[in-house]
DNA sequence: AAAGTTTTCGAAATCGATTTCTACCGTACC
DNA sequence: GGTACGGTAGAAATCGATTTCGAAAACTTT
């Protein structure tokens, strides 16, 4: 066994480029790293050497060795991965292909479960922690942690934490403006739960930009409900019956919308001639699926991934940052405002 | 700084719970793994002060040292998160709470970002890798690899590579079977995208059935499409104006199904007295948004996780398989076949 | 009490890469 | 030609935990 090539055929280490080179192992890796102290014909040498033995440098020593992993923990309780895989790609993007990996785990709303993941990830060295929440609610903070922690969706209760939040208010005044552009002069709106942030600060900016122009809602308020097409269709069914002159519906939701969608047509009232249908989240699927295609506010999720990238990079390089950063919602027209 | 606990308020490591319960450090790891050759009393006295002072290992020099990382890759397609978290759920279950740590990656459909992926993480030393297309049409493999891997919903082309993959053949099979066993007789089939083999094997499902009763598609055949829900609704005033006496309709997804069940409420046939609906996937927010809700044949894309887990424990223990496992699909059954 | 066993513990090597820090080389200058 | 110097390369320590192996301690046995 004099032999350490034929004990293990797994992988190429450092060593063994440095020894086919026919250099020191010292060596080898300042030529890899770029750093200067290696004349550029060693250097040359080396790197030659190194591709052509498929070297790739074990992250975990390096990891062991600097006290930085390059790794990012992602904790979440969102089952479809409808908030977290965009919110991961625009992390990922800020780095740089593949520079950092992330560890996704689900926490499936169990704190016990959540304890236990973010314990895990420390043990595993991760340099930061991204933390989602699947309702934009204020949760409970994690507390002084090791290493930076940024809640994106839901702000952390503790202002001494960093969060990044959508826009909700700005969103419900982008929707409203929209169909005032339009001329829409009756618009009502058909909110989520009443229970959700989200679906009050949307409610709040509609409202605004409304009492800015001398206007109110139909009904006098939103109606709150639950987050499901079913509250869509029965609400609108009430909402006509009541108020059958309108002709704008802002909905909290696309779900909510597609329900509203739904009725109207049931009612026989054209969309968006005699009723013009505004949502939120532009859930794909549900947005372009719909006759005719939703008008929807989208949260920008992959820029708040993006921002949580940044501020997770400055707080490694010891920038430390607090407080509530909202990312700016945007409007996406579709056939449910513009025929 | 010959005090070293004042250098680094960082983390508790085996040697400061050695020092602290006044034994060396190979004693504390032994005490702590629950190794022989420790003394009762001894033993309990590291783990007191292990858990007095907080102690977790780190997680990377135990890699570092037995080349097991603890982890695996996840590498998906899917920009939803629609297949890749219940399918990374369902691999974590199998290792226990915490014990495997995932790293998601999104390849975004791209080859050169997959290989770059698949390098980031075999240089993070993963214990597998579980590669999860977005179709369940075979994949390029990832040929030979230093660890373990496993084609999750779309299989390998390699048949040396271990692959599992839903049963859309006998979920057609199922869907079938539920609507004669209903006493429909008038069965027509709006499938998805005919390219995709999903859509053809689930076709092929139901005309075993149907024939194994000598009947035959409405129509003579399954009519493709795209997986949308506008095929849907075209397809379905296609098929009312050349069959209007059809009682049942299998659809190749929910979201066909969504624009089957509009149609066919614009053609006043109730659902499901005058046609029952039956669709594949049981996307809960489309099946159950549906009015009717929707019956519809699940992936099961958890069970395939789980299976995915056993699988690469299986072949980290040396256990090599190779072949294409079939993960039974169940049919859950809502509004859209029995009132 | 001496010899033989068993148990318990710690010194040292290991994993793979990085980072000093020192030894050496050749060149340049006086 | 000897000293000084910038530039290269390598020896050794380091990160934190594990593991092997030898030594010391605690018991038995005669």
């Amino acid at each position: 066994m004099t032999e350490p090539e034929l004990a293990r055929a797994k992988s190429v280490t450092l060593r063994d480029v440095a020894r086919v080179a026919g250099v020191s192992v010292p060596t080898a890796s300042k030529a890899l790293n770029g750093r200067e102290g290696v004349r550029a014909a060693t250097r040359q040498a080396v790197l030659a050497t190194a591709e052509r033995l498929a070297f790739h440098p074990n992250t975990t020593a390096r990891a062991l060795k600097n006290g930085r992993s390059g790794t990012w923990g992602l904790i979440t309780d969102d089952l479809e991965g409808r908030f977290s895989i965009p919110i991961l790609m625009g992390a990922e993007d800020t780095a740089g292909a593949g520079k950092m990996s992330v560890f996704l785990c689900d926490a499936r709303g169990d704190v016990i479960r959540e304890k236990h993941h973010l314990q895990s990830l420390l043990g595993r060295q991760v340099d930061g922690l991204i933390i989602v929440g699947s309702r934009t609610d204020a949760r409970a903070s994690l507390g002084e942690l090791p290493v930076p922690a940024i809640y994106v969706y839901a702000p952390s209760d503790a202002h001494t934490d960093l969060s990044i939040v959508p826009d909700n208010l700005g969103g419900g005044r982008l929707a409203a403006q929209h169909l005032l552009d339009l001329g829409r002069k009756r618009i009502a709106h058909i909110a989520g739960d009443r229970s959700y942030d989200a679906a009050r600060a949307r409610v709040t900016g509609v409202d605004e930009v409304l009492t800015a122009h001398n206007m109110e809602l139909m009904g006098g308020q939103a109606f709150y409900g639950v987050w499901s097409e079913a509250w869509g269709r029965n609400a609108t069914r009430r909402l006509v019956e009541s108020s059958p002159d309108l002709d704008a519906v802002v909905c909290g939701s696309d779900q909510i919308a597609r329900g509203v969608l739904d009725a109207l047509k049931d009612l026989n009232l054209r969309v968006p001639e005699d009723v013009a249908v505004v949502s939120f989240d532009n859930w794909e699927v549900f947005a372009t699926g719909a006759v005719p295609g939703l008008t929807s506010v989208d949260m920008n999720f992959e820029a708040m991934g993006r921002m949580a990238g940044e501020k997770l990079f400055a707080a490694m390089g010891g920038e430390e940052q607090q407080g509530t950063i909202i990312q700016p919602c945007r409007l996406v027209v579709r056939g449910s405002t513009c025929p």
